[in-house]
DNA sequence: TAAAATTTTTAAGTAAGTCTTAAGAAAGGA
DNA sequence: TCCTTTCTTAAGACTTACTTAAAAATTTTA
């Protein structure tokens, strides 16, 4: 995560930068306003802090200029002015928070951690060797390369992922997958088990799906 | 929008109240902890504003209950309490923003138009492909040249665009576009893709929008 | 206020894709 | 080897989506 100071004061921002740097958030500075606009408009950042004053172009301004182009790129204002209405303005210019000087560093992290949480919730995804299942827009990628399943195979997939390393009793696959409680008899199970090896192009050497003859299949790293 | 404010003291959640009605948000109150945790989990607000300390179970405690059901509402805390330590237990428990008190009313109602800006707020513009749409003068334009939508068509681009790259599913649809929850048995939407790909012109091999069988349908970048 | 135009919804036929069954081939175990 | 289980394929049943037209509702116009 890339992250660029806009502030002036070489005491704040190498303080800044180095707490960020620890937290593992790769960090540049600008120390005036037109080259802060100039590197902001790089598009390279994941989160701008900036400083209310600097040299040159505002902080208000850059943050406007900026919004023209990244609607989505979090920006939080770091002020020494905290009269409710130039908070309000910097907020209105497209801003998502401010912080008030001075600042407990650890705060300020919190509120980079809070823009940056990912915003589509948390669907979950799995991973098997290569493969990549995401239930949440419903896509499986091998090598990142999108695979098209149907529902079923989708389903099927997703059940045998979630119990990773261990053993599917046909029982429980056709009850979670089918629906089909106490008795069956048809061998759907082993036409989609293979309709999926054939998708996921598994050769022998890298069978994700494992049989286990007599009780059923099993989703396995290699 | 409908905002839950979770406040034991009459005078601060009357105060609110009234003051949000008049920028035509939807307000409810619950005046302590059990009551409001039990309304925030019906999953009928938009946004949540909590206070830190109130009878029952506390602010924090609703937060992290919320979170667990509800990943993209936004929560701001309303609290009297501006120890630094406790602001980030707060922003860590899942809120998005907080605010001290006594605090300016126009600065909380800033703090909530940006907490809502993403999702239906402020007016933005989305692409896809060679297609831009402005929620702000509500005009869609392919390659430059406006295509003219109605109201519906509009909205159920808007939708699939601010979701782009993900599946929407046909009962998100059905309950963002048209406001209909619990069951449905139409087919209108398919009528709407129809019409939005035949107004787009999208042929197949630049069908941006594509349909996840079973699913629903998504706006994809080719 | 009625007529006209537009938008929205319903409905029905058609097309396309998915699911299941069934049957022969292949593989594993006794 | 024989029997059982699993693999593979293909055809038919079924489900879902597409497309069109017309009815219903809404908005605009006269």
């Amino acid at each position: 995560m890339r992250i660029l100071i806009v502030e002036d004061e070489p005491g704040i921002s190498n303080f800044l930068k180095q707490g960020l740097q620890e937290e593992s958030f790769s960090v540049d500075i600008a120390a005036d306003g037109n080259k802060g606009l100039q590197m902001a408009l790089s598009g390279d950042y994941d989160l701008l802090l900036l400083d209310w004053m600097v040299p040159g172009i505002s902080g208000i301004e850059i943050c406007r200029q900026f919004r023209k182009e990244f609607k989505e790129t979090p920006i939080i204002f770091l002020t020494a002015k905290d009269t409710v209405d130039e908070t309000i303005f910097g907020l209105q210019s497209g801003a998502n928070d401010y912080i008030k000087k001075p600042f407990h560093f650890e705060e300020l992290l919190e509120r980079i951690k809070v823009q940056l949480r990912p915003k589509s919730g948390e669907h979950s995804v799995f991973t098997l060797g290569s493969i990549t299942l995401n239930t949440g827009n419903h896509q499986v990628l091998k090598n990142g390369k999108e695979i098209n399943l149907t529902q079923k195979e989708f389903s099927l997939l997703e059940f045998l992922m979630r119990n990773k390393g261990t053993v599917c009793r046909r029982t429980r696959i056709i009850e979670s997958v089918w629906d089909i409680h106490f008795e069956y008899n048809t061998g759907v199970i082993d036409v989609y088990i293979n309709a999926l090896r054939k998708k996921l192009r598994l050769r022998d050497d890298e069978n994700y799906i494992q049989t286990v003859r007599g009780i059923g299949y099993m989703a396995k790293e290699l």
